[in-house]
DNA sequence: GAGCCCGAGTTTGCACACATTGAAAGGGTC
DNA sequence: GACCCTTTCAATGTGTGCAAACTCGGGCTC
């Protein structure tokens, strides 16, 4: 008997047996790729936590062979770290790395509201302009509120951007650092930035101007993993 | 018994038992996975080709099991489409998919030639040079000794950026168009336009000058671009 | 003759059992 | 007392069986 199960149970609050023929859901596999994402994007699964396929699998009410299946798929995004024999580890991202991915995010999401500049529709800067009221109004509300209207924010750019593949690869991106970037919320003058660049970014877009788009985008970015940056350091 | 097995067989030069304990391979899932990804990325798997699990599992000696964990983690890497209990096929990529991917992959080997002018090693820019001359020697082999070559001339760029996540999310893209990329190689004049446009980009690689490494590089793309849609244009 | 329905066959999805391999703990020796 | 070897055990890797679902073909009805 596995002495892990009970308190295991007990910390995850987002589980419950998976209904065989869960709707959309598809298969078993994708519904747990899907829920551990999750866990691990909020931040509940911390980078370093040891995910154990036969908790999992109780946990969820289903066998091993869909939570490897998921376990595999999360390695394919980077989520988590297959050691051999070892078990599943959440990754966890050095500053270097960090450094490094927020370089690339800079140029893809500069790219994002570049195209946005010359390619959003009326409809879609309206939308923009709603957001950005909304994460205003928002600015003294609990972080996890503001960080989801944020993400909005951002979402909307991809839209605007109409190239499918530039956002499915730039959300990707956004979900493997997800876990961290959420910390960044809390810091002190954070709020009244972002709210500062996102103006500038929309003020940009709204003005089809594709460079100074990209321009604010990719400072917005760079500001944020320089934010980052120093959360972590004063974790050490 | 399985009337497909012994074509299938005949089909598959790279195939073979696997070693139970082949030394580096680590798992039969991960080995069956590298496997499939290359026979995808050299052509030899056609877009839309069909994936049987238990054909895959006969040709190389061993269960469904690891044949299904490698296919996810192909489905992972946008290189098959698992269509639930239809089968896995091999992904083919639209011609608007392509557009936008190589806008993608402008920006990021941009990002990278940018940054390999700013940081590569005099080391590094000697291995850049010998690449090249060996590519203009190339020119009249076949193309898959110039392909070869080519891919070898990106992946020293990638390198002399000096930043490591970059390199893989290029190279990960990369491998996802390859099976189209390597066709446009046999067109009349692209092996004349390679060996001006790379001669171009080392030049400013060579000279430090960021900005245009970064501009050659896009140019690079994007004319690879065309080249491909003109070949698949051609096609139909 | 065309369209629909239904059943057989094939293929995937999942569970379970066994094999294999690191790892940690225990005992022995120097 | 410290180090090394051995043994045991727990967790993953793989093989196999069963059930559900989708496809395709044949027969029926209109």
């Amino acid at each position: 008997m596995r002495a892990k199960q009970a308190s295991a149970e007990a910390d995850w609050p987002a589980s419950g047996r998976i209904a065989r023929a869960t709707p959309g859901a598809g298969t078993l596999a994708n519904t747990l790729h899907r829920r551990l994402r999750d866990e691990i994007a909020s931040g509940r699964l911390e980078p370093g936590a040891r995910l154990d396929e036969q908790d999992i699998a109780d946990i969820h009410g289903c066998s091993r062979t869909p939570v490897r299946e998921a376990f595999r798929l999360l390695a394919a995004e980077r989520l988590v770290e297959l050691r051999g024999r070892q078990g599943a580890v959440v990754r966890s991202i050095s500053a270097q790395t960090l450094i490094e991915m927020f370089q690339v995010m800079g140029e893809l999401e500069g790219l994002c509201a570049r195209l946005a500049a010359r390619r959003s529709t009326p409809a879609q800067n309206a939308g923009l302009q709603a957001i950005h009221t909304r994460l205003v109004e928002a600015a003294s509300a609990p972080a996890d509120v503001f960080y989801d209207i944020n993400e909005e924010f951002h979402e909307a750019i991809y839209e605007a951007a109409h190239n499918a593949f530039l956002a499915e690869e730039t959300r990707r991106l956004r979900n493997r650092v997800a876990a961290y970037r959420r910390r960044v919320t809390h810091m002190p003058t954070r709020v009244e930035d972002t709210l500062r660049e996102h103006a500038e970014i929309m003020a940009a877009i709204l003005a089809r101007d594709p460079e100074a788009a990209h321009r604010s985008m990719r400072a917005h970015l760079t500001l944020l993993g320089e934010n980052l940056l120093d959360l972590i350091a004063g974790l050490d």
